[in-house]
RNA sequence: GGCGCUGUGGCCAAGUGGUAAGGCAGGGGCCUGCAAAGCCUUGAUCACCGGUUCAAAUCCGGUCAGCGCCUCCA
């Protein structure tokens, strides 16, 4: 990508909390694993939030050039999946692979791309085995009666170092009472003996599963080595998940596990309470105020819901609402109106200029353009101010082609120029990667459909309309007006015809 | 109780030592048969108190408020 230093990327990293030059193992390799979801239910817009985080930073990485090997893992075998399945009936794995195909679908839809590796656990069962073997011969996990192993918190120094938690510190046993075949309360399962109809597999302990934890710590060792470069997620995996997931990697191979530990923010949401009125709340399936991916993207175009998602860096928290979606729909969709202007403008003439042969008069903003983009983007992603550039740009452009005739040479030229900065500062973040005027109809079509507004019935009032005004029937011309206005579309008389759009729901 | 995060104009949101990006909404204007779209223009001293400094929204201490994790969680 134009412009694009490798050199210059900075990282949050959540283990030494603070913001570090990208420096990776390799030089010009990037290695990094994110840890995906446990495959019972349909997706929500928290999970999506973590996954286009993530999608955004593996394609920014390789705009600067890296070659990424990217892993994201899909946890299909877990006490929940087990209890759903019974729940409906269903076989726990067949219920597991139900979901992934139904989360790629969601990720896909999103324009998420799909890792270069997804192990799942249940074709990992040999490799997790063996580093439990492993963490028991370093006397750092330790086999119990009927069959558990559990890890021995207090033989791991680092132990809490990611988390910043001290054993001490950590209410165990609190709320559910601790195992008494643990040596320390804070020890954590590495392998489950399972129960009679459960899915198992044997083991050195009798059949069981793996517990929560070290499937993460097996596929990445497995699919990266030992150490590797970046370990993604939700912030809510750093404790316990991340910090086991260090302790049993470290534990069994003695080297450094992850280099850089990158963590997103959640998804809020917001709920009327009696008592203390509107409060914000972390989206979430134990709370059930969750959205579904499937439900958000019957309502909004996936590349709105990406943009909402690109207003917030990814490691502050972010509300979803209604008013910030449809704020995020009117944003993308003046960026495709835009590109589109610029489509029509250059249509009116021929072969594009070549550069280098014209002072362009809006080229102060092309001229920054990548170095804004970029210097905020290498700043731990700050994908909020990465956008700035694009909106200076769009502005340039709509000013250019205000006028509705030909453009000249230069402008054209500068035109074409901003058309290609915007498209392709808009690869990284997952956005402007359709034609304009296809995009456009889209987002309307889609926001008519929520809206339960025949698209077919407003054209019709639309051509109606077009009569009275050629007949300069002025007030029949604006009475179709005010009655379409009523619904929420706005008419736009242009040059070639009139087009519409539908006005946001919410203003306020 | 422990660990961590946050508090910036009506709303959203960057900035983390040199006198506040951007977006939305609102006001004014240009354009338009009218309108929409688009363009121009307009607003904050950064929760509070104290300290460090030539200089702080930005560092340190304290207070208040909110949130997350410590149990499954993206």
């Amino acid at each position: 990508m134009i412009g694009a230093n490798p050199d210059a990327l900075t990282i949050y990293n959540t283990l030494s909390r603070s913001k570090e030059r990208f420096v990776p193992m390799t030089p010009g390799r990037v290695t990094m694993y994110v840890c995906g979801v446990t495959v019972y239910d349909y997706t929500h817009i928290g999970h999506a939030r973590t996954f286009v985080a993530f999608d955004v930073i593996t394609r920014y990485i390789r705009a600067l050039g890296f070659d990424l090997t990217f892993v994201r893992n899909h946890t299909d075998v877990d006490d929940k999946i087990i209890a759903r399945a019974a729940e409906v009936g269903e076989e726990p794995l067949a219920l597991a692979e139900r979901f992934i195909a139904a989360l790629d679908e969601d990720m896909g839809a999103l324009g998420v791309l799909t890792p270069d590796v997804e192990p799942k656990v249940s074709t990992h069962i040999d490799a997790i085995i063996a580093m439990v073997e492993t963490l028991i011969e370093r006397g750092m996990a330790y086999a119990v009666e009927g069959g558990d192993v559990f890890y021995r918190v207090e033989r791991f120094e680092g132990y809490g170092k990611l988390s910043g938690q001290r054993l001490e510190g950590l209410r165990a046993g609190g709320r559910i009472a601790s195992d008494p075949r643990k040596e320390s309360p804070h020890d954590f399962a590495l392998w489950k003996s399972c129960k009679p109809g459960e899915p198992s597999w044997e083991s050195p302990w009798g059949a069981g599963r793996p517990g929560w934890h070290i499937e993460c710590s097996a596929m990445s060792c497995k699919h990266l080595g030992d150490t590797f470069d970046i370990h993604g997620g939700g912030n809510d995996l750093v404790f316990p998940h991340h910090e086991n997931e260090i302790a049993q990697s470290e534990g069994a191979t003695g080297a450094p596990f992850a280099r850089y530990w990158m963590h997103s923010g959640m998804v809020n949401v917001m709920r009327d309470d009696d008592q203390q009125g509107e409060i914000v709340e972390k989206m979430s399936k134990s709370l059930g105020n969750f959205w579904t991916v499937r439900d958000v993207l019957g309502a909004y175009h996936p590349e709105v819901v990406r943009y909402f998602m690109l207003t917030t860096h990814y490691r502050q928290p972010i509300t979803y609402s209604l008013k910030m979606m449809e704020e995020a729909h009117d944003r993308l969709e003046y960026l495709y109106t835009t590109l589109s202007r610029i489509n029509e403008a250059l249509g009116r003439i021929g072969t594009i200029p070549e550069a280098g042969n014209f002072v362009s008069p809006a080229a102060a903003p092309l001229e920054t353009f990548f170095a804004k983009f970029h210097e905020a983007m290498c700043d731990d992603f700050n994908v909020p101010a990465a956008l700035v550039p694009l909106g200076e740009l769009a502005k340039a452009s709509n000013e250019l082609t205000k006028s509705k005739k030909k453009p000249k040479p230069d402008a054209a030229y500068t035109l074409a120029a901003i058309r290609s900065c915007l498209v392709q500062a808009g690869q990284p973040l997952g956005i402007l990667q359709q034609l304009p005027e296809e995009a456009l109809v889209e987002l309307r079509d889609k926001r008519a459909e929520a809206l339960g507004i025949d698209s077919e019935a407003i054209e019709q009032r639309i051509n109606d309309r077009s009569q009275a005004r050629q007949d300069r029937d002025w007030s029949l011309a604006d009475a179709i007006r005010d009655e379409l206005a009523e619904q929420g579309i706005e008419l736009m008389d242009g040059a070639d015809g009139t087009s519409w759009r539908i006005a946001r729901v919410t203003k306020a």
